[in-house]
DNA sequence: ACTGCTTATGTTAGCGCTACCATTGAACCG
DNA sequence: CGGTTCAATGGTAGCGCTAACATAAGCAGT
């Protein structure tokens, strides 16, 4: 187009800065040739990738969904790339992720969960990449924070059910680290309130409508043989307790007549379980939206305020409590 | 370490080539100083960015998951990286992101469902990036494909339902081009059967078992109106189905005596609804797989064979039909 | 006319690697 | 013992951009 490369560059980048007439004639040249700036090359000289990385353990049926699409989304709308990563709940394949991917030099990376491994930690703390983490809260992040006290959930959720008069409480949760916050605030309230053994069924994470309904089943069968019963069931995720309707609806129980249930995450689909589920409201896009938010504020250089923001939650009341 | 540049990248990529003496001197070296080698560098100079770009309409709750699982596993293995693009079921945000996309130069890239917007198949084939359509078939792939009929889904279906008896069929479909295809494919073998008036209902993509009860009940008040009745409903995705499932019940339908459902997509819950649902499996994991291998075989320069891979599908009857 | 300031564009260097070719020294061979 | 081969390592250039500084031209103020 008659001008030298920069001037391309800046044409394209920052619009403003090249006089109209040269940038329409840059325009025109760009779209008659086709041409389609190498990011990566740009990335190394000015630093900036435009990439930022998600991990999450799992996106099979899982809560995260909502926080990869709004991360998406925001980064998306922000020219920012994501890369996804899946970790496994397992934890063990976390550091040769994060090997992969600090390699790649992302402007940010997301992490669902607190990491763990202190080789991780360290990493991405020489790293000087910004980090949030999510879906947790821990007094000691990396860098940044964005979620909500899993042991609250499980405490409110206790004293929740107690006031509706549940006495008989079980849990059906799955086999992750959040979830067993939430039971053991879940079982020290109740315990507080007198309930001493609450009868508890651990199945592998992810969680699927299957786990649902085979856990209660046997939180059935082995409450059967002890003469015990249960009247209120709190499960790890909303998946789970749809399942754990199905399993009742199955066997010809009432919901919440025979048992309640209560779930966690409010999905889209718990409003129009049947009957309707009552579970506990998280913002799993507003989790996302905040954490690109802290990110891209980081990048520009904007003073993000406060590092860690407990964006909380809400017990929601169905009709299956 | 006492030994240049070039040699340190030889032992990081290709061990084989350097004395195990000095290999070990380098490793030392590396954790000593936490060196991670930037890829971006890497990827500029050796032309190969490690990046694998997949393009999905949304991740929202849909079938795609299995996919994109199976891809993150599958590239993740082989040392590429992911990066995941919602490009919306609108089809105009398509367009951008591909160029995004193709300036950061990914060794390859997953499209779900075909391309169709021509300036974007000209983009995709002029950047000579190994491309691969997936979740459909058409005559003219931009590269290679994995995918199947969904015309033939819908005629295999209307023959399948036919010949079970049924004779006054509904569908409740989502608004997307696929569904679509399933759609005209069953209406077009009804119609050689003699069923002429298929009552339809099109809900917005993606699905929810909330369309899925709403657009159950309307089809069931516009035919009270008409004084028709409908015995079988077609679904375009399970979670359609199941909400129509819960919407039954819900009324104190019987699924499938009063009527009869049919899904699509055999997600990991279909299984375990009550009843347990009927529908088309799509094996998900597989595409994801069999696309991930096409790429990797591609960059490797392995011979890939046929280009146009076929992945089927098949009936399943459960207790819905 | 000179200075100072602004706007638009250009020049140069370098981001951190790897491709390519060269070099070195040892082993092997007739 | 010179020639050939091979394994291990190094030197140089360059991937395609952009940061930083330089330059040129226009314009206002004195």
């Amino acid at each position: 187009a008659g001008v030298s490369a920069i001037t391309v560059s800046r044409a394209l980048k920052t619009p403003s800065v090249v006089a109209p007439e040269t940038l329409t004639r840059i325009q025109d040249a760009v779209s008659r040739t086709g041409y389609v700036p190498n990011l990566i090359a740009g990335g190394l000289a000015s630093n900036r990738s435009g990439l930022v990385a998600a991990l999450v353990p799992t996106i099979a049926g899982s809560v995260f969904l909502d926080t990869v699409q709004a991360l998406t989304d925001a980064f998306d709308e922000a020219g920012f790339q994501l890369m996804l990563g899946q970790s496994g709940y397992t934890g063990n394949r976390e550091d040769a992720l994060i090997n992969a991917i600090v390699g790649r030099r992302p402007d940010g990376i997301v992490l669902t969960g607190i990491m763990h491994s202190l080789e991780g930690r360290r990493r991405l703390l020489a790293s000087g990449i910004p980090v949030v983490e999510t879906w947790d809260l821990t007094p000691t992040p990396i860098d940044m924070l964005v979620g909500f006290s899993h042991e609250k959930v499980g405490r409110e959720v206790a004293d929740f059910l107690f006031a509706k008069g549940y006495r008989n409480p079980a849990i059906l949760s799955a086999d992750d680290y959040r979830a067993g916050l939430r039971r053991s605030g879940f079982e020290a309230r109740m315990r507080a309130l007198g309930i001493n053994d609450v009868p508890t069924r651990i199945v592998p994470a992810p969680t699927t409508l299957r786990h649902g309904r085979e856990g209660f089943a046997d939180l059935l069968a082995e409450n059967a043989e002890k003469g015990a019963k249960i009247d209120v069931v709190f499960c790890s995720s909303d998946v789970l307790a749809h399942g754990v309707i199905t399993e009742a609806q199955a066997r010809g129980l009432m919901v919440p007549k025979d048992v309640a249930v209560m779930g966690f995450g409010d999905l889209a689909f718990a409003a129009f379980t049947h009957p309707a589920l009552s579970t506990v409201h998280i913002d799993g896009m507003a989790i996302g939206y905040q954490a690109a938010r802290f990110i891209i504020d980081r990048i520009e250089g904007t003073d993000i305020g406060e590092r860690v923001r407990d964006i909380g939650f809400a017990i929601v009341t169905r009709d299956s409590v």
